[in-house]
DNA sequence: CTCGATCCCTGGACGC
DNA sequence: TGCGTCCAGGGATCGA
């Protein structure tokens, strides 16, 4: 279930790994989580000049291979600048890959067979080969020009570790949607799944069905900071691994040790000893301590049950 | 606007 | 052993 923390962690990974390699060739197996697999092909010649995250995606940045000497220089002068200077870099394309919930992307060597559900192998031209690699292809991945990746980042929510105060608070208060369904909503905050939703909640003290324009100032900034402490420290405990994250060393993260609410039902909260509960919200497991995390009124409902 | 339901997909856990 | 069932959940979509 990769999310902001472990997107990130593969990110750096394939910084490190994959980062200024040109791609010889391409080939794809199953082909069904591809926008358009045709276009796919224009990736043979182009060359990785710089790897991002955007919320849950993975922007590979493509320049075309010609200008290599040139491009060299580029991401030379590229790393050594700000993040906010290279997000205004233009690119004419990018390799967008989502993980959805059972995706990895890695780099292998070219003589270990593919596994059963590797559906893209990217050739590299230090011989290795860039695959991705999902049983569920609940991922994504598609070959974006620079307009179709501008349509895609339109109405992105904000980031949640860049965020502040006042905005953090404007997109939580002014929605009557439960807290839970706020978080989890991409064009809110970009990059928090259910992991992270619920455990910002429970260090928040704040129920999963909690109503947005219900939470005072005080509890939705609590939430704000609690929430980028969380995922910073995720990022640096390379994320969690619940069933099969691995990045893109094929390791897994730690920071599954340290969850306090998420697959915790039926164990002691670590504040008060209560149980931890869980409930559907939003349509998803919504794990949260009933004691430390009050639930709110009964909501409104449109009509009142028939009594009898 | 917000909700729940449904679908996509496969593997793992569990009950019998 | 094997089979059926349920569950995991990110995201799109649809109807209420």
């Amino acid at each position: 279930m990769p999310e902001l923390p472990e997107v990130e962690t593969v990110v750096r990974g394939l910084q490190k790994s994959v980062l200024g390699r040109k791609i010889l060739s391409v080939w794809i197996g199953k082909s069904d989580f591809i926008d358009n697999p045709a276009e796919f092909f224009r990736l043979s010649g182009q060359k990785i000049a710089a790897i991002e995250r955007f919320g849950k995606f993975m922007l590979l940045r493509l320049t075309n291979g010609e200008e290599s000497a040139a491009a060299e220089t580029e991401t030379v002068v590229a790393v050594a600048e700000s993040a906010a200077s290279r997000e205004r870099k233009a690119y004419a394309a990018s390799l967008l890959v989502h993980l959805g919930m059972t995706g990895q992307i890695a780099p292998s060597a070219a003589d270990i067979p593919l596994e059963k559900h590797t559906h893209v192998s990217l050739t590299l031209d230090d011989g290795r080969e860039l695959r991705y690699t999902d049983a569920r292809r609940f991922g994504r991945m598609a070959y974006l020009t620079a307009d179709l990746l501008a349509k895609e980042i339109a109405g992105a929510g904000a980031d949640p570790l860049e965020v502040g105060a006042a905005e953090f608070a404007e997109r939580v208060r002014s929605r009557n949607a439960r807290i839970k369904a706020l978080l989890l909503d991409q064009s809110v905050f970009r990059g928090v799944g259910n992991i992270y939703a619920d455990e910002s909640l429970w260090r928040a003290k704040i129920h999963p069905a909690r109503v947005g324009a219900k939470l005072s100032v005080k509890e939705v900034e609590t939430l704000r900071r609690v929430l980028q402490v969380i995922l910073n420290r995720a990022i640096v405990m390379r994320g969690s691994s619940i069933s099969d994250f691995l990045d893109a060393n094929g390791e897994p993260g730690e920071y599954q040790r340290h969850h306090r609410a998420y697959g915790r039902e039926g164990k002691p909260c670590y504040r008060c000893r209560t149980p931890i509960r869980r409930v559907i919200v939003a349509g998803r497991s919504s794990y949260f301590c009933p004691k430390c995390q009050p639930a709110p009124r009964q909501r409104k409902s449109k009509r009142r049950k028939p009594s009898g």
